[in-house]
DNA sequence: GTATTTGCAAACAATTTGCAGATAT
DNA sequence: ATATCTGCAAATTGTTTGCAAATAC
């Protein structure tokens, strides 16, 4: 946590948070190299992993892809297209009552859960 | 789906089914190795691909972590302990009203959704 | 008989790491 | 002043692929 504030994890956090819409350690590097031509890859993985530790941004895995970043911190649903591989957050309460449920019936303990919806998007259909 | 039935997919096949709990690439081609030395590290990457293209196994992928295998092809939930990393089924209803719901919020075709639920297993606690 | 699959090795893609110099505190 | 972070390149890890020989149908 004794982690400083450079300007590359600036820039890395305004990148995840300006594209929104879960990009991959690429699509962040690509997106920041023009604007900080120095800036390197290994540093965007770095930080990625950094800021996730942090709990600033989440990291999330798709099959098949590289792992992707969302800017949001808190907990909520995704619905990923199987066709356009697009994620997207929803924008649905999260059912604390899930994990109760789970705990007690397994008798374990419960931090979060994660939902994917899988299925085709407008765009698609 | 033009798929033979080559002794070598039926042991994939099996040993995704007698590991059970959600073994990698890495550790089936393992399990296999002794008992069938010729077996190659490629035909278990491609049977598993082919098996899980044809239902017969489900593909998981967890952060930070090689892709797991699933022995059960029909949707089910998992627990994954943060500390000790291990993913195990839960028993329990999958819900369709959820697919439902979201299906009519988002005008969205929703084919199914999968929870993981986090947190720390009893071994662990 | 022939199209698919195998084993092998090489290729590929995503991510991490070691190091010497730069920078934040 | 010094511990952390950067850029770079090389290394590592997980997975896919091209090819000639083997095999399923």
């Amino acid at each position: 946590m004794n982690t400083r504030n450079t300007i590359q994890k600036q820039v890395i956090l305004n990148a995840v948070r300006e594209l929104k819409n879960h990009p991959t350690s690429e699509e962040i590097y690509n997106y920041i190299k023009p604007n900080f031509p120095s800036i390197s890859l290994g540093t965007v993985y770095r930080n990625l992993n950094i800021l996730s530790e942090n709990n600033e941004i989440q990291k999330i895995s798709v099959i098949d892809e590289a792992i992707r970043f969302d800017h949001l911190p808190e907990d909520h649903y995704h619905f990923k297209c199987t066709k356009c591989k697009k994620l997207v957050d929803l924008d649905m309460e999260y059912d604390t009552s899930l994990d109760k449920k789970v705990a007690e019936k397994y008798n374990l303990n419960i931090i979060k859960h994660n939902i994917v919806f899988d299925g085709i998007c407008e765009d698609c259909k």
